[in-house]
DNA sequence: ATGGTCAACTTGTCCTATAAGCTGATGACA
DNA sequence: TGTCATCAGCTTATAGGACAAGTTGACCAT
């Protein structure tokens, strides 16, 4: 996994042509690895997409508009500031999405759920002091409600975007202050789903990705600012 | 690739039971292959996040809301009848994101973008005798509006989708009568992408994929009269 | 009853060998 | 000179055997 990591950070970079990928043999002596773990490496890259394997031909690296931008394996490889635009773009996703998630989820919740989200919100207010561990919580409860829209496609895809958490932790490690209107957010959300409310809960979801919003582009200046001042 | 096909098969079918699922050694005795390839058969379950994998414990099979009904692959492992769900479930997700799709592609599109689209519309009235290479241009079609868009998670998200051809095909292999009407859906988002109208692009969107929706709940009718009959 | 030890089973890595597929160069032929 | 078949040399795919390393559970001594 290593050496995936090193080589598709090596392609990132661009110090590995388009058609000139190494083969089998070329990874296991460059990395001083058997023959199997090249094996493996290349078809991890290619099951994200990021190569093309076929016997008998060379290695060929795929244009990255068809890399699995989806997979928080390749998301751990990538440079900071692709991390930081697709941080945006999957809150573009999260902004269509999740609202009507949200009324969907509305229409169908169960007690059990709903206990579990008040669980959540709970451990979110104790945890305002420790970003990570409240991140975990805050991502835990979006899928909760996602979960119960009943949508296998849909769950899955909020599932993929898991990375969201570590991704923007690589982005600022500083405390935002601004958890706790998030636990406001959360609050809404929940009472909205109480009442069996779909667009009460829409309109909330709404508001908090909105707040979030906010939040990200502060984050982007800050990295920006920080950029510069290298 | 057959062998975990074969297994995952056995798996969705509820011959293995959730802990006991075979090792490496199993695999490559019973089908009688190596212990190469029964270890890439399991990387590729695990990969599909069918099941669990690590180094001194047995392979356990994963709870199966957690699989990942994105990929093609597991896809055409599936019973008909999850897949029908599964198109169902898709079907919700294109209503939530084409619309906005299109009406973000009417702001940035090019011309050259414009073009290809013409292109497909023309080939496809030229290809309603033959469902199978509509559907392919039909895909490439809504592909190419995504793409327009310029956001990398949508656009993964919208190609992993691409079993929809396939798997719809494996449905209901009758030529449906209705391409017609689906080549006029087309030309009318392209006109309003022409046009530069977000919000005649997201009406169009939203028609066609009504249209579509009805063709849908047709063919899962017609897919339970046929298990009837049997 | 409890706690530590160890044997059996598992996956992880390595090596060597052979099969099978693709590519490009080489040479025969028109 | 141009065209096509052949083949050598690359590649990945598969096989089998060996050892390392981690986990589990049974067994035994206390």
């Amino acid at each position: 996994m290593q050496v995936a990591a090193h080589l598709t950070r090596r392609i990132v970079s661009g110090d590995i042509e388009d058609g000139r990928a190494p083969s089998e043999l070329d990874i296991s002596q460059e990395f001083g690895v058997s023959r199997v773990v090249a094996r493996e490496t290349l078809k991890i890259l290619a099951s994200l997409d990021i190569v093309d394997v076929a016997q008998g031909r060379r290695v060929v690296v795929r244009p990255r508009a068809e890399w699995d931008y989806l997979s928080p394996l390749l998301i751990e490889w990538l440079p900071t500031e692709i991390v930081g635009e697709l941080l945006q773009e999957l809150h573009q996703l999260r902004v269509l999405l999740e609202p009507e998630l949200a009324a969907m989820a509305a229409a169908s919740i169960t007690d059990e759920t709903l206990d579990r989200l008040r669980d959540g919100i709970d451990r979110m207010s104790a945890l305002e002091a420790d970003p990570d561990a409240y991140l975990e919580v805050d991502h835990e409860f979006h899928m909760e409600i996602c979960r119960a829209a009943n949508n296998r496609i849909l769950d899955r895809i909020m599932y993929s975007a898991r990375w969201l958490g570590t991704a923007s932790r690589r982005i600022t490690n500083e405390a935002p202050a601004a958890l706790r209107s998030a636990t406001a957010d959360h609050t809404e959300i929940y009472e909205a789903l109480v009442a069996r409310d779909p667009a009460g809960a829409r309109a909330a979801m709404r508001r908090h990705l909105r707040n979030n919003s906010t939040l990200l582009a502060e984050k982007a200046k800050q990295t920006k600012r920080a950029a510069r001042r290298r």
